[in-house]
DNA sequence: AAATATATGATAAACGATTGACATATTGGT
DNA sequence: ACCAATATGTCAATCGTTTATCATATATTT
């Protein structure tokens, strides 16, 4: 900064002014120095400043994994929104791994971040109780007082299963992750329930952790698929209806003739890569902006009152396996 | 600090030279320090420690969008193992807009990051020239002296070829990107070229712009695949050749039959929920071992002579589409 | 008992900014 | 020509650590 200063021919004082906007400034000194911070490729120390309590304007954005296309698509939109606002993001891939989790959670807080967006799938982290930052949470409940996002997976369960009925399907099974039962992600399978119940139908319910490779579940799937009496299939995410798909293909099962399926995320990239899916369509781009709006209240004022839960509608998208 | 050294009992200056690990210290003291910090949550302020000149343990990565498979694994993977050795992953979504990977790069050099791994596809960034920062590329040329690590794309792009010419195909396509000389991914192309040329073929090439939709891609190929005279299609990235798959089927074209189709990329999501397609496996955990050992030694010496360029080679994998 | 090694404390400067207090100079309006 | 508004400078404290220096106390050797 005193080599701006110099260059500019002003005091450290009146860069300082000029870089945080305050008390009386000529136009012509503000170029001045602007001119100076230019030809030097000056950037302020931005650990100096954030020491003196200015924010820090980094986000820090705990998912699973940016490996899977639904979170790699919404941090990449998050990323993207947050950038337009000045923040940096800090990826935490939480990989399934408690321990991980709270590790970052330490590492953000003693970063002093200026909030999170946590959306990962561990449970009972006790530190979210008191990191003492704005978060919010995506798609999950973390604690007290911390607002969730998540689609309206209840009415997605049931909108999945009914399209299954009325297409014919009286055999329907479910393929979904660990029982949580505290996630909001589990309201698929009560959405599904609730619609068999109405129909009077047996639940065929297929639980699969989510720590298993995909090459496990693939297997798994195909013994189902070989040797239960199934005519339709909803799977709470696109890439299990993918591996369905797959199986079913190589033993001979004739979408959607013999088999319905039906997968939930609603992805751009399954929109691109894999139209013929029918899938239950997820407004990741309305996740995304609801999540960094509430979280930028959060931001400007730690007390604000917010809902614990914001849930968003979701929408069938016909293809051609249902 | 203070409050941890009044509940440990000792000066301020202990508890950081038991955190800095310095000058004698006694079992007893480190002990009562460590109980201290744990009770009262403690985490050292980081940008107090770097303003001293310690370590940020952050790291910028620069990708072009972590909602493309390839570069979502490779992120994840990346921040994995930075995770382990103690960093922290700022996430740089570059976009494909080269005013946005500028201000990150200023960005990161503001935010004092250890280092910079960039694998971004904009050309003529020159700030590149002189960050200051260790930096190691990834597939692609930044700036002198900045090292690169890639696949070996030339004999990639040979055993592709090759490999479609071996089951038979005589009218050999490629589906690439922009043409972008001064990228080790054209090299794909240049070896597709040259096995057209050891065979007397003419070639057939298509770039398709990398800020085209798939959507429009998708057209495209479809175009092509109903009115060109095409047995064989190299497509220089997965997601290609699945479009090519997609609209083949749509078209009615049989695979591999009246068309060959070998991608180029190695995602374990591409094996995973596609493993009919033959492909070009890039090594990715190679990839990231090496650019994180090469930014390790950059960081630790800034001027280790490292190589200008790490080729990895690559493997045909064999699936039903060739 | 003296010399040395080990253990801890007190103090202060430094990292690179921000910001309040105060002083001083210039400009503009009337 | 005078007052207020505007423009800039000097100085010093502060943010939360790190680290060097000096001092002191206890423990271990010889």
């Amino acid at each position: 900064m005193t080599d701006v200063a110099k260059r500019a021919g002003v005091s450290a004082t009146t860069v300082s002014r000029v870089i945080n906007h305050y008390g009386y400034l000529s136009q012509k000194t503000i170029d001045k120095v602007h001119k100076a911070m230019e030809e030097l490729n000056y950037q302020p120390n931005s650990m100096a400043r954030s020491l003196q309590g200015k924010d820090t304007q980094l986000i820090g954005l705990i998912f699973p994994t940016v490996s899977h296309p639904f979170f790699g698509e919404l941090a990449s939109k998050m990323e993207t929104k947050l950038f337009e606002k000045g923040y940096k993001t800090i990826l935490c891939d939480s990989a399934n791994n408690k321990e991980k989790e709270r590790d970052y959670l330490k590492m953000l807080a003693a970063n002093k971040v200026d909030g999170i967006i946590a959306g990962a799938h561990n449970l009972g982290i006790p530190e979210y109780e008191n990191v003492g930052l704005p978060i919010i949470s995506f798609d999950r409940h973390l604690a007290e007082g911390i607002p969730i996002v998540s689609s309206d997976s209840y009415q997605g369960g049931r909108l999945a299963t009914e399209q299954l009925y009325q297409r014919g399907g009286r055999k329907i099974a479910i393929l979904t992750g660990t029982n949580e039962s505290d996630s909001p992600t589990n309201k698929r399978l009560e959405g599904y329930l609730s619609v068999l119940k109405e129909h009077q139908l047996e639940p065929m319910v297929y639980h699969f952790p989510l720590e298993h490779s995909p090459f496990l579940k693939a297997t798994e799937i195909r013994q189902i698929l070989s040797k239960e009496d199934i005519d339709s299939i909803f799977c709470t995410d696109d890439l299990t209806a993918i591996l369905v798909l797959n199986k079913a293909q190589e033993l001979g099962i004739n979408i959607p003739g013999d088999l319905k399926v039906i997968g939930y995320d609603g992805t751009e990239f399954i929109q691109n890569y894999f139209p013929q899916l029918s899938t239950i369509l997820q407004p990741i781009d309305q996740f995304v902006d609801l999540l960094i709006d509430l979280l930028m209240k959060r931001i400007n004022n730690a007390d604000v009152e917010l809902d614990s839960l914001y849930q968003l509608p979701v929408r069938f998208m016909q293809g051609q396996t249902s």
